[in-house]
DNA sequence: ATTAATGCAAAAGTTTTGCATCGTT
DNA sequence: AACGATGCAAAACTTTTGCATTAAT
């Protein structure tokens, strides 16, 4: 299996920089700092949490221009755009050319954690082949409850 | 394993209409309709699809009724709400005590096709365990391209 | 100077809700 | 008769868009 090594990897502000450039397009000073809220974040942030931290920094920036950011940063193969079954859609890094990352998801408090599994992976493929389909991509989302100890929730209630 | 034998299905009807007594609604002829035009379908219904067949039986049902029935059917247990990453949310019967399902979904034409793998539930179940939490549930959903005959999108094309 | 990006506000799309009225119990 | 459900329209909420202005190239 070919592995990746993570000295290829780029500071995300570069790869932005680059598509930016070769696209015709501007390295503006909201979307370097949208860019760097974005990924100094612990990911997984509604546009809204994003638009409040990037605020701190320069409370002029406006939703439109966040929304437009995460899009660009989406069509750079930066970010990833998700719907945990809620309302409003959630971005998360894609880190470089990491591997492919699944969530498990705490109904309790909202934690989440990544996490991948070959086996299953492999699995997928199969299952798709078996029904026809060529695997393209998948989306895969646990919900379970985290042990007590980690759950700032349960930890709140007593 | 234990297996529900599928005898022990009821009607939804009769679902809907002693989960309606049991809890002091009503059971009006709206109610009626959209269950039976919901169960009637092939299922993964956006809900402006759904208000159209209702409306081919009585014109005058409203959008927020149809909400309200799939939110009321959805607290019975007998419908799913599903996002497949697009705006609308998607609802889905609930097949009696038969068995969870996941997708496929084919990303030229959009046709769905449900499976089952349980040695993939199997892995998520461990997968979940590993990182400290307790399964409740999950949503999987394959994307790729369904083969040239089965296509639609492709015949279409030519 | 050119042309893309921004901020704003309005629009669009989906879902929810308040309220007067209707229909089931 | 009582009270939950309905239809309608308005509101809420998320995301997109038009446009005049600003800023990067």
């Amino acid at each position: 299996m070919p592995q990746k090594t993570k000295a290829e990897r780029q500071d995300p502000r570069d790869v932005l920089r680059e598509y930016v450039v070769k696209n015709g397009l501007k390295f503006t000073k909201q979307r370097e700092l949208i860019a760097d809220v974005f990924f100094a974040s612990e990911g997984h942030l509604r546009v809204e949490e994003l638009l409040e931290k990037v605020r701190e920094q320069d409370s002029q920036v406006s939703l439109a221009t966040v929304y437009r950011t995460m899009k660009l940063l989406t069509d750079c193969g930066l970010a990833h755009p998700h719907r945990f079954g809620e309302r409003q859609t959630v971005y998360e890094p894609t880190e470089g050319d990491e591997e492919h990352h699944d969530h498990i998801i705490c109904v309790d408090c909202g934690k989440i954690v990544e996490f991948v599994d070959d086996r299953i992976e492999e699995l997928q493929d199969l299952a798709a082949q078996r029904n026809g389909f060529k695997l393209a991509s998948h989306r895969m989302e646990l919900y379970g409850n985290c042990v007590k100890l980690d759950c700032p929730e349960r930890s709140k209630e007593g």
